[in-house]
RNA sequence: GCCGAUGUAGCUCAGUUGGCCAGAGCAGCUGAUUUGUAAUCUGCAGGUCGGGGGUUCGAAUCCCUUCAUCGGCUCCA
């Protein structure tokens, strides 16, 4: 017998070598239908698997991201056996369980796959799956599993077998198709009840660009039809939030190709938010000690070769611009701590002086790959609420917890409460891609770690997706689709201090070299309006509406007293708009509720001899009547809720 | 940059296998109407069918090329 402790602590006794389908059977048989996969002592497990020591249990269902991990990952494994079915001599690649759903990388040779050809496999896929296959694994050693699959002629696997220690490797086979696989998978494929394929893509074999590109063919499948339907509900309305949508039928920003592409063009009403959102900022950082600092859009290119950026990147940036004078060139800036790092050095500074806190919103051009280009969130052209911190090493953790506050607390007056914070450290095995010294990274990633978790934030950490000059703490938010999009970003640098040779006075009258922060909070003003558009639909919070209301009059008779209203709250800084039009008001509201002018105010005959106006909210409907002044103090006092914090 | 798809009026879309001067709704402009909480009616205007080249008696439709966009990959100071 052996004891299985489950997760609320109970402990049942089985005979050995029981499996994990089985115990959930004797549980109930409701629960071994909709159990996935099993985390036996901590490790996820096929629930056919034996167990035959005593154990922690716990049974994983669609609920538990581990069971919808197995069933997708063995959809994937269904995928590739109507692939193969459909296309033979198909080579396979890599097909992991993703967010949502699953993909498999594959090699058709010479065919083509495009979204016409998936129907096609979604319906081998439905009819195999109805065969309720048995998914069985098997241990095998290393050579034969690479003379399974050099036989087969999959090179993709027998690369991957390679690389795997004799002795590790497991075999999972469904009906005709067998995989190297780790596992764990579904007893069988009776659950798949509900399968759709959602894309083709090409995908570079082991994300590496010099090597061949394969065919990735997304898909996402369900236990059930209702949850199918439901999620494909789920991205029509997400499509609905696209911030590219609502940018145009809003009027927000726009692009031209006569412009250049991935250069984006404030519209009046996108470019009111944006001078909002920088508004609002700017009050804040002066509070908080930020000094203002202005800087030109070109640089030298010395200064790139000082800062090591053009060494790094020169080559795929904007090249350099000539001038009529022989050797002169100039760049246009990709990022602004050169320009700030000379403005450091304009003045001697004082280790009393420190921290300097130096703030810009500073346009920077990049050269994006043209297929990376994405509305707003990734252009060419774009403002940076940045600044730099010069501090002395005492103050680096107290700076950075600063700065996490500050990020915490704009997060929170924006409702941005679904994001995640992630360290990034560099890639210890791959060195040379950064500069610097090792004692240096070491004391910047170890500040970075320590001050996140002081301030108790959550992170996840992740390795190798350092900057190339130091370690950063990133704060990621995801748009409508569940893409993530980095914001803002908090990072150590001791490289560009030396670079520059900023230096100090130290109370021992000596040089000293200053540690400088990168850090913005939106990230750019760009992105950040993007994910703020798909988090709103639209609907911006009042204090940053371009225009808080719209007055419509309801008959042309009123419109002397709605001109007078009109100046009245112009005047007291409520920017608001008149629908002059000889439109029924049924007519008017439709039209200002889908421009998402947050209030609506209506004049007709009782407005006009009582000296009121009728308050409708977007969205929300009729608030009753009242007067100009005290509409102005409600107008004040909700923006004044939405931002006090 | 790479793989695949798409490109018809400001927007959303029709345009059968190549064949009458390329259509509709919304938006815009006219005129009428003067309206009480999500669409009043009339008329008009608007397109070198992304650009260029080709096949054909004839191309929005077929082929080539180029640009842009979309979904991914790579990249992201």
């Amino acid at each position: 017998m052996i004891k299985i402790t489950f997760p609320d602590g109970s402990i049942r006794e089985y005979n050995k070598g029981i499996n994990s389908l089985e115990i959930a059977e004797q549980i109930s048989p409701r629960l071994a239908r909709e159990v996935y996969s099993a985390t036996v002592n901590g490790e996820v497990w096929d629930l056919s698997r034996p167990i035959d020591n005593d154990a922690t249990l716990k049974l994983n269902k669609w609920e538990d991201e581990e069971g919808k991990h197995a069933f997708w990952h063995s959809s994937a494994h269904l995928m590739a056996e109507a692939l193969e079915a459909l296309y033979p001599g198909m080579k396979f690649g890599i097909g992991p369980a993703i967010e949502q759903g699953f993909y498999y990388d594959v090699d058709p040779g010479e065919a083509v796959i495009t979204e016409s050809d998936l129907p096609a496999i979604e319906n081998k896929m439905k009819e195999l799956a109805s065969k309720n296959e048995v998914y069985s694994r098997r241990s095998v050693s290393k050579k034969e599993a690479l003379d399974l699959f050099t036989k087969k002629g999959d090179e993709y696997k027998t690369e991957l077998i390679s690389e795997l220690t004799d002795g590790t490797i497991t075999l999972y086979t469904q009906g005709n198709f067998t995989d190297l696989c780790r596992g764990p998978h579904l007893p069988s494929t009776e659950p798949m009840k509900a399968i759709k394929l959602i894309s083709v893509a090409g995908a570079y074999w082991r994300g590496n660009e010099k090597r061949k590109m394969l065919t990735r063919i997304y898909g996402i499948t369900f236990p059930k039809q209702k949850l199918l339907d439901e999620y494909l509900v789920f991205l029509e309305e997400a499509k609905k939030r696209d911030h590219r949508k609502i940018g145009r039928e809003l009027e927000l920003f726009t692009f031209s190709p006569k412009v250049g592409m991935g250069l984006p063009l404030w519209m009046p009403k996108g470019a009111d938010i944006r001078q909002n959102l920088i508004n609002f900022l700017t009050g804040v950082l002066r509070k908080r000690g930020y000094k203002i600092v202005a800087t030109p859009h070109i640089g030298n290119v010395n200064l790139y070769k000082t800062s090591g950026h053009f060494e790094k990147y020169g080559a795929d940036s904007f090249q350099p611009i000539s001038t009529p004078q022989e050797g002169e060139q100039f760049m246009l800036k990709p990022m602004n701590c050169p320009h700030h790092c000379e403005i450091y050095n304009a003045t001697p500074h004082s280790y009393k002086d420190l921290p300097l806190r130096m703030a810009e919103f500073g346009t920077v051009y990049r050269y994006e790959q043209s297929g990376e280009l994405h509305g707003l969130t990734r252009v060419r052209s774009f403002t940076q609420d940045d600044a730099h911190l010069y501090c002395r090493p005492d103050q680096l953790r107290e700076e950075f917890k600063g700065i996490i506050d500050l990020i915490l607390y704009i997060f929170r007056i924006l409702n941005f409460n679904d994001f995640t914070a992630q360290v990034s450290l560099r890639d210890p095995n791959n060195k040379q891609k950064y500069i610097g010294s090792d004692e240096n990274w070491e004391r910047a990633e170890q500040d970075i770690i320590q001050a996140a978790a002081e301030k108790g934030l959550q992170t996840t950490v992740v390795t190798g997706e350092a900057a190339f000059y130091g370690p950063k703490l990133d704060f990621m938010v995801k748009d409508a689709i569940g893409r993530k999009w980095q914001l803002g970003t908090i990072q150590v640098d001791y490289n560009l201090p030396e670079r520059f040779d900023l230096v100090y006075n130290g109370s021992d009258n000596q040089k000293h070299r200053p540690v400088m922060i990168h850090r913005t909070i939106f990230g750019s003003m760009e992105r950040f309006v993007a994910v703020l558009i798909e988090n709103t639909i639209g609907k911006f919070p009042l204090w940053l509406a371009p225009e808080k209301a719209v007055i419509l009059p309801i008959s042309e008779k009123f419109n002397d007293y709605a001109l007078k209203v009109l100046e009245i709250l112009n005047n007291s800084d409520i920017c608001t708009l008149i629908d002059e039009r000889s439109e029924k008001i049924g007519k008017k509201i439709r039209d200002n509720e889908l421009k998402r002018i947050p209030y609506l105010l209506i004049i007709g005959e009782k407005e006009v001899e009582n000296g009121t106006i009728a308050v409708r909210k977007q969205g929300e409907g009729d608030k009753g009547s009242m007067k100009v002044e005290e509409f102005v103090s409600f107008i004040n006092s909700e923006i004044n809720k939405e931002i006090a914090l």
